[in-house]
DNA sequence: GGGGGTTTCTGACTATCAGGCGAAAACCTG
DNA sequence: CAGGTTTTCGCCTGATAGTCAGAAACCCCC
């Protein structure tokens, strides 16, 4: 490693916005910090970058340990945050990742970590608060042009059961009609032939669907002006 | 500034992939290095993050000094790149911004430094053309969905004149009556009421027209289920 | 077994928007 | 004024989002 007056050397943490739709809403997995600064506050989890690591290595690293998450459907790169101020103890530089992890599972967590809905965040640490916003700007766009979708549903699920995951990623209505048909025709979804038992209070039963491809691909080409007679 | 074993510190360097449209193709702007290694490739400008300043800041330094580029219209961060392998002489962590020029500006660049077509790029450094390309996708994708168009743009212009950038960043036909029409739809251009001297070699004269907001904003809300109710 | 209730699925209809094409408008030169 | 050039406008088409109502498929209870 090499290092002068004129290249500063700065440590460099990865941090991690874990993301997952729990009882009909997103939430975040925070840790309690026990030391100064912020003692109380919620923190994202993350941690130093070490030596001979890449920046994502890291942040699955620092999951691994902290929660049992090789239940991570998805990773990736945010942003970095980089002003002076963000830690009273010193300068670091800090890499956001987004991460997110489908709603049918329910990792344990230690002690002073816990889920926390993403409307009604606790006092958080450093610019932790500001992170959590770009991700979840950052999903909410993806939920529409891609299909990150898959990263939040569980292997298959029914459309009603899509629906309500979707509702509550993008914090808005939308019908489960509409998501079906849109999801169908850009060729995200399929059903897989089978039915869900109807149980419950009755009802027709549900076909099963599933995502066809579980890594992250651009379904919906932009607006202005797409390449021409390109047949999707 | 801490560091201990157990947080080692790298140093951090700023990058700048800057674009701009030049004679109807897009081109980004490279250095010759001198040195090794890499002697003799292509390299984005860039430089150490300093002890005070933000990476933003850092870029914007870096690029004042080297270039004569107040004339950014548009700065934005792009990614973080750390593979501890991308510098054969130790590790560094560097963050790359995307950076715009609009069409009507030269900037003088020093003796090392030119503008590169950007489908059709020298030898780079590092990962630098990996940095490039990936500023393209952003830049291309942006260029659909909010007004980055404003910053590639000179204050006023034709249509006609716009199309041309417009096919030179997206790399692919667009007509003139569509752009027109969609980006007038969406609020994002408007007319100034003066017209062009006709000029050269006869034609119905043009009417000059400007980007309505000179920000960056989302301009087409994305696909999948909108909030209800929202007329645009 | 029939009726009422519940949930899911399908098809029809509408509105909006991208994209293409050709005609009209407005200018030039000879 | 005729022919050429460039821009602008209007019309048409196709694709897609969104809404709604009705059919389909199941439950439970009498």
């Amino acid at each position: 490693m090499w290092s002068s007056p004129e290249r500063p050397a700065y440590p460099h943490q990865a941090l991690a916005v874990v993301l997952q739709v729990r009882a009909g809403r997103l939430h975040v997995m925070l840790w309690r910090r026990g030391n100064e600064p912020f003692t109380g506050a919620w923190a994202l989890p993350g941690g130093p970058l070490l030596a001979d690591e890449t920046l994502g290595a890291s942040v699955a690293r620092q999951l691994a340990s902290k929660v049992e998450v090789q239940q991570l459907s998805h990773l990736e790169q945010l942003e970095t945050r980089s002003d002076p101020g963000r830690d009273p103890r010193g300068r670091t530089v800090a890499t956001a990742y987004l991460g997110l992890v489908p709603a049918h599972l329910d990792p344990v967590l230690p002690e002073d970590t816990a889920w926390h809905p993403t409307d009604a965040l606790p006092e958080t640490a450093f610019d932790h608060g500001s992170i959590v916003g770009s991700a979840l700007g950052r999903l909410r766009a993806k939920l529409s042009y891609t299909n990150v979708g898959f990263a939040l549903a569980p292997p298959t699920f029914t459309v009603a059961e899509l629906r309500d995951i979707y509702v509550a990623a993008l914090g808005y209505e939308v019908t489960a009609t509409n998501l079906h048909r849109v999801l169908l025709r850009r060729g995200v979804l399929e059903a897989t032939g089978e039915m869900t038992p109807p149980g419950r209070a009755g009802g027709r039963p549900a076909a099963l669907h599933r995502f066809v491809t579980r890594t992250l691909e651009v379904t919906d080409p932009f607006a202005v002006l797409r390449p021409p007679s390109t047949p999707r």
